[in-house]
DNA sequence: GGGGCATGTGGGCATTGTCAACATACGAGG
DNA sequence: CCTCGTATGTTGACAATGCCCACATGCCCC
């Protein structure tokens, strides 16, 4: 067979890992086309099996963009941790801050899955967790700054201005460069 | 016909005013299934008229969508034009911000339309058109509170920070109240 | 080595976006 | 008043998609 794809692999009939080719075939069409362009059929041929074998993963599209989803929030989070182990006091809010930043900017469709609420958290356990996970890794470096009685709202304030500037950032509001320059 | 829609109007044929007609059955879906329910096809239906009808009023469902998200960003103008009436000297970017979380308090589907990236700005001039000028709403007030050398960057910040909030609320990530809360 | 179960296949159905051809009515100009 | 052009709406069709069903295949455990 000519053209090969990359996400191929195992036997002819038993795919091998046929799930997480699925995700990467998923994710190729998130980015070079929205979450609109992702489509269990075209993810399904692209990783070359038929159209119904990734109902063997995913119960619906739903559940694979869901997985998209946590994928992008695990992303995020190793991001984060990245970013804070290597700063120290009072700079690491800023090194976290940028780190969200970049994270939205090298990845807008996968950033505007996470929050954009086409899936529904709720109804996909393993997205909520990983969701949960990313922002406590934020939220526990914005509060450890400010320890005083009005930590609640700083911190609060402090996530706001980062995820406004993101936002801003994956809707080419404004470019990266400016959005960085604003955090304190 | 049983359960004329109030969508309807007009003589048999010719409906009278089906653009405005399915705006309206399509902000109904919007609301209450999200971007994804808005189908060309169940506008129609509610509207009383044929699936092809609307492409006499919009080119695709793209345009449609679009025509949606700019008539938000002309109520957001609306409402933060009034709030910006109704209040005086600092308290006016208080108000305005306020205004701006209500606004995605209320209409979250329609929010998140706007700033989603489901549509494409740069595709209809129209869109375009809505949006700049909300935010010009927003940035003549940010701007006008702050006249020193670092306007630029607090006219920014203040804006982040508000539409980040906005976000999180949309997304039920914190409650309206809470947001209020942070604005200073 | 045989059977159970996870995994993949093929066909099918309803829904949708979009195109093309046709039908109808409103309004301007005679 | 009539007629004809054009804006508006209708019917029919096609391909793509999500999802369901019955069936095929092959890996692993007994």
């Amino acid at each position: 067979m000519w053209a090969l794809s990359t996400y191929e692999g195992g036997t002819a009939y038993h795919h091998g890992d046929l799930r997480r080719s699925l995700i990467a075939a998923a994710q190729e069409l998130l980015r070079s086309g929205g979450a609109e362009a992702v489509t269990l059929r075209e993810a399904a041929r692209l990783a070359g099996v038929s159209h119904n074998a990734p109902y063997r993963h995913f119960a619906s599209r739903d559940a694979l963009l869901a997985a998209l989803a946590a994928e992008g929030f695990r992303a995020l989070r190793r991001t984060l941790d990245e970013a804070g182990n290597r700063a120290e006091g009072p700079e690491r809010l800023a090194a976290l801050g940028r780190a969200y930043l970049r994270f939205a900017d090298a990845d807008r469709a996968t950033f505007r899955l996470m929050f954009g609420g086409v899936v529904e958290k709720a109804a996909h356990p393993d997205l909520a967790e990983a969701s949960g996970a990313a922002f406590g890794a934020l939220r526990n470096v914005v509060a450890e700054r400010d320890t005083s009685g009005g930590a609640e709202r700083e911190a609060l304030r402090a996530w706001a201005l980062v995820h406004g500037l993101a936002h801003l950032v994956a809707d080419r509001q404004i470019d990266a460069a400016r959005a960085e320059a604003c955090l304190s």
